[in-house]
DNA sequence: TCAACTACCACATTTGAAGTGA
DNA sequence: ATCACTTCAAATGTGGTAGTTG
């Protein structure tokens, strides 16, 4: 497994010099040495040298599963879409390194349009069929691990296998919602937490967009090699395999055309001996987790503090962290909204969560989602250490090198040696001898660890409020498509070819409503601790520096 | 007429509770 | 009483397919 790492050089000396391996990815920007404010371990607002040298690397992001998706890409990938909501197979999967251990930071991903056009599928192939249609509101997916400190979101891949698309737009339930027949491309946000002990430091945000995970939305698949790909491949369809056989209405078929031939009953295995038969096609396959750079950049505030169009999402984070409430932009936008959607008393509290979501048209009942308890603690332990079960397998995506260390790094609460801050992929560690051929959540290893770091956040209704928010775009075109920028020549070249480049400063228009969505995340942080009675509706500030501070 | 969509199906996997024995 | 482990049923995710819709 090669993993590509950002070129050891002094980056501080570099500014906007290009990654050698992502030329295409990344670049430095300048003004790398302003020290970044990391309060954990001292309290004067400096940082040590180990963490200035760690957060001055440039975030990096990786998507995993790579030969995967490159398979899916090579015939034209499509993802289906249905009125409950269906996931994404290949689901993204990324690493993220660079990142500062000790901020937390929010991890989001949406769909964005791939290009302006309509597809059908004429035979063999995909054509264009003329413009898209109106654009859909953004739905956001939060990450449900959101937030959480770097080193946590460094520690495993950063999976969205959970992330559902459908095309029904009345659905609100955290699901993304797209168009058949058209095109997108998953897109990642990386946003920082401000620094509460240097308001002058308002954190960072970064964005990600991964065109070799393209695909076209359809309700039911179109391409038969995409149908077979995805049947080979996902460990949910193994019903499908071998043409189908196992299934009754062909055992049925089978079995009645059999009894009219000689031929051998071709259903001669059974569902374990399928299991096995597949995953000795899937140790044939060597599905190598691709850990080639896909963007890196440097995450650093004074990019931001020198940009002229600083990045709403930031912007939120440093006014609430800093005054305690809405900027007076978000303040603007909440009343607006307010003036044209409210009539209730609540409007005049601006910062509670249920005012802002009731101020939204999409908003309707619960604004608060409990987080969602997908793990089975007290069942894991058992899994990974019992060396006679039994009938499980792993996933090819999980058979990775990197994705084993970490796994196995996960299970043993002890504290992590400071070398694994930044962990070493090369690592050669065996896999544990018992685990599910899913891929075991993230939020599973995470909660191995048995520390309560979570337990303040809980719970986490991100995803719920940013998908009850219609996005209004303010730059719509005929189209309406608002956030859809310019396209680019670049943005018809596939995979690798084409630059993949952080958008790190949109126009300050384009997310004005971002911001006030993010507003509306953190006082609903706010307001859930005060829920929980775990501190009171103190400022974000003062809770952050208690945080960092260790208090 | 037909492409796009929906609902339902059978199968595989995951999840979590219940049961068992040390 | 506790823990580790197994068993089992319900829930969930999957593509196939027949019927519906516009």
């Amino acid at each position: 497994m090669v993993m590509y790492l950002p070129e050891e050089r002094p980056v501080l000396d570099l500014p906007y010099q290009m990654n050698h391996l992502a030329n295409n990815y990344g670049y430095y920007p300048q003004d790398c040495k302003e020290p970044i404010c990391r309060t954990q371990h001292s309290t004067n607002g400096r940082m040590s040298s180990a963490e200035a040298e760690l957060t001055s690397l440039p975030v990096h992001v990786s998507l995993q599963d790579r030969e995967l998706w490159d398979k899916f890409s090579g015939i034209g990938t499509e993802m289906l879409i249905t009125k409950s909501g269906r996931r994404m197979f290949p689901s993204c999967k990324v690493t993220v390194t660079g990142l500062n251990p000790k901020v937390k930071y929010v991890v989001i991903m949406d769909m964005v349009p791939f290009d302006n056009r309509k597809y059908k599928w004429n035979k063999d192939c995909w054509e264009v069929n003329g413009s898209t249609d109106p654009h859909l509101p953004n739905r956001f997916f939060v990450h449900p691990d959101s937030p959480a400190p770097g080193e946590k979101w460094m520690q495993y891949p950063i999976s969205f296998h959970k992330l559902k698309l459908t095309n029904n737009t009345l659905n609100s339930n955290g699901l993304v919602v797209l168009h058949s027949m058209h095109k997108y491309q998953p897109r990642l946000h990386i946003v920082q937490s401000p620094d509460p002990c240097n308001p002058h430091n308002p954190g960072g945000y970064l964005r990600f967009t991964f065109p070799e995970a393209a695909f076209v939305a359809v309700t039911a698949y179109q391409n038969q090699e995409i149908t077979k790909l995805k049947i080979d491949n996902n460990p949910f369809a193994k019903g499908f395999r071998d043409n189908g056989l196992n299934r009754k209405r062909f055992r049925d078929k089978e079995t009645q055309e059999t009894q009219d031939s000689d031929g051998q009953d071709k259903r001669d295995l059974t569902p374990n001996e399928h299991a096995v038969g597949q995953s000795q096609k899937d140790e044939d396959v060597d599905v190598t987790v691709s850990s080639s750079v896909d963007c890196s950049r440097t995450l650093n505030f004074s990019d931001v503090a020198s940009s002229v169009t600083p990045n709403p999402f930031i912007s939120a984070f440093k006014n609430l962290s800093t005054t305690g409430g809405p900027s007076p932009q978000q303040t603007h936008s909440i009343l607006s909204l307010s003036n044209r959607h409210l009539n209730s008393p609540r409007e005049a509290r601006p910062s509670s969560l249920h005012s802002l979501c009731a101020a939204l048209p999409m908003a309707q009942s619960s604004c608060v989602q409990s987080s969602t308890a997908d793990t089975n603690l007290s069942r894991l332990p058992s899994q990974i250490s019992s060396p006679l079960n039994h009938h499980h397998h792993y996933s090819p995506a999980s058979q990775t090198p990197g994705r084993s260390i970490i796994q196995l790094q996960s299970y043993f609460p002890t504290p992590p040696h400071p070398s694994r801050q930044c962990p070493d992929m090369e690592l050669p560690l065996p896999l544990p001898p018992k685990l599910s051929r899913m891929q075991l959540p993230e939020s599973v290893l995470r909660n191995l660890e048995m520390t309560p770091v979570y337990d303040y956040i809980n719970p986490r209704p991100f995803t719920d409020i940013l998908n009850r928010i219609h996005f209004r775009p303010l730059d719509s075109g005929p189209t309406g498509k608002g956030l859809q920028h310019p396209h680019h020549p670049e943005q018809f070249l596939r995979g690798s070819e084409r630059e993949l480049r952080p958008q790190i400063y949109p126009a300050v228009q384009e997310y004005i409503d971002q911001q006030f969505t993010l507003n509306s995340m953190l006082n609903s942080q706010t307001e859930h601790r005060s829920q929980m009675d775990y501190v009171s509706a103190r400022p974000l500030t003062e809770y952050y520096c208690e945080q960092q501070t260790g208090k």
